[in-house]
DNA sequence: ACCCAGGGTAACT
DNA sequence: AGTTACCATGGG
């Protein structure tokens, strides 16, 4: 990790098995998009223009960076980079089908992004396609969000203290604005908290996250594998379950034991662009 | 009009 | 505990 204190730039150096492409298209994130050489958006309260060459990763931030030793460190988290990514791969790549997956999109990362926007953008997903919720979500940042340069962060919490139910329906979100309203409630007065959930085992946070309206099994784990960390948690949506049926009749394979979210991610990517409907 | 989308819930066996 | 109707919205 090399920093530039002029620049606000982080350099990882020798990082030849990460695509940018991959890892922000593969449905974990709504809020990263195309810009110059690479990618541009917010990695929690850090504005940031992303591109990668050969063996090089390397994050701008637009804004000046207090402590560059923190954003490195961020930055590394967010990406995944401080994981071990080569060595689960190749014991995924003990199952067949798993390699198979791996093949089609090898560069991809489950990134660790920030509670409350992941909670939020997922109860937007329910019963949703991705180019909508992208919509959706940019929506929310641009009403309520604090701008920098151009760009709108996603709100906090806080931000959306005083936002009701009909106002959420102006952006768009039909159904969900009461879930969405729901969740802000309960995250405002701590009776949902990341804090509980990253101290608890996997079953524990992921009823505590279901006493949210509209928060069922699926969005309670995509919540928990992209933002907390619980890499056991096993997201299943309808590619998932197509995917199961075609590519894992017998279940999932023992290799994939404990990390079962990153393998669902490269299954995901895999299903999405190469199975029937 | 009909289909689908990174689902949830209630009401059944 | 597992399956099955029904719910709700906008975009194609």
């Amino acid at each position: 990790m090399i920093l530039n204190n002029d620049e606000y730039t982080v350099v990882f150096d020798g990082i030849t098995d990460v695509d940018l492409q991959q890892t922000f298209t593969c449905g974990q994130c709504f809020r990263w998009d195309q810009w110059q050489d690479g990618w541009r958006g917010f990695a929690g309260p850090y504005q940031c223009y992303v591109y990668q060459t050969d063996d090089k990763i390397v994050v701008n931030s637009f804004n000046p960076v207090e402590d560059m030793e923190t954003f490195g460190k961020y930055m590394a988290h967010y990406l995944s980079l401080d994981m071990d990514y080569a060595a689960l791969r190749e014991k995924f790549s003990r199952d067949e089908m798993m390699k198979k997956a791996i093949e089609y999109a090898p560069g991809i990362r489950v990134m660790t992004q920030p509670f409350f926007e992941t909670l939020i953008t997922f109860i937007i997903s329910r019963n949703n396609n991705i180019p909508r919720i992208k919509k959706i979500v940019d929506a929310m940042a641009r009403t309520y969000g604090t701008e920098t340069g151009g760009m709108y962060a996603f709100p906090q919490a806080d931000q959306l203290a005083g936002v009701t139910v009909e106002q959420y329906n102006e952006l768009r979100m039909g159904f969900r604005s009461k879930y969405v309203y729901d969740a802000v409630q309960k995250v405002l007065s701590g009776q949902v908290s990341e804090e509980f959930i990253r101290e608890s085992d996997y079953e524990t946070a992921k009823k505590h996250l279901m006493q949210i309206k509209g928060v069922g099994p699926k969005v309670a784990d995509c919540v928990l594998l992209f933002s907390c960390e619980k890499w056991e948690s096993f997201p299943k949506d309808v590619w998932i379950n197509r995917a199961l049926e075609q590519m894992f009749p017998d279940g999932l394979p023992e290799c994939i034991k404990g990390l079962e979210g990153i393998a669902q991610q490269y299954i995901f990517q895999y299903a999405r662009f190469n199975l029937e409907k």
